[in-house]
DNA sequence: GCCAACGTTGGC
DNA sequence: GCCAACGTTGGC
């Protein structure tokens, strides 16, 4: 079991729109580092949902539904792939970028150094820190 | 195969 | 709005 963060802008597809929708599936990826990320998820693995732009956040978790499959939205003719994701919870304090670079405990968090990542993975630890802080 | 130019993402 | 980081493209 894995776990991973995944990133969003709210604008485009929010974690409301997520717990909304009780599922979705994670298209529209187009970058290889993080399409190869994706094809390592497993049904099962955790996520943590993380707002980029105006809310630097991360705002809940979800989990990996099915392993990857293609991405029919894409059009270049490119191996792009997707997975379906469900939310699982809300924290009732999102957790910012702010307070994660404050916290010693994540300081190895591939969020901070390489930013433009959207797909990338977490450990265990890391999971469960930032699932303490959400839910104070 | 290298590298400069350019585009995109995302934080500040 | 700016800039840093990084990916992609295209000329050589």
């Amino acid at each position: 079991m894995s776990c991973w963060l995944i990133k969003s802008e709210p604008a485009t597809y929010s974690f409301q729109d997520l717990w909304r929708d009780k599922k979705t599936f994670w298209n529209g990826v187009r970058n290889y580092q993080a399409r190869n990320n994706l094809k390592t998820m497993q049904k099962g693995d955790d996520l943590l949902f993380y707002h980029s732009g105006e809310d630097k956040a991360v705002m809940g978790t979800a989990q990996v539904l099915c392993a990857f499959y293609p991405d029919h939205t894409a059009t270049d003719g490119k191996d792009w792939v997707m997975v379906d994701v469900k939310p699982v919870k809300k924290f009732e304090a999102p957790v910012t970028l702010a307070q994660i670079k404050a916290n010693k405990k994540l300081q190895k968090m591939i969020l901070i150094k390489q930013s433009r990542l959207s797909v990338m993975p977490v450990t265990q630890l890391e999971f469960d820190e930032i699932c303490k802080q959400g839910t104070v």
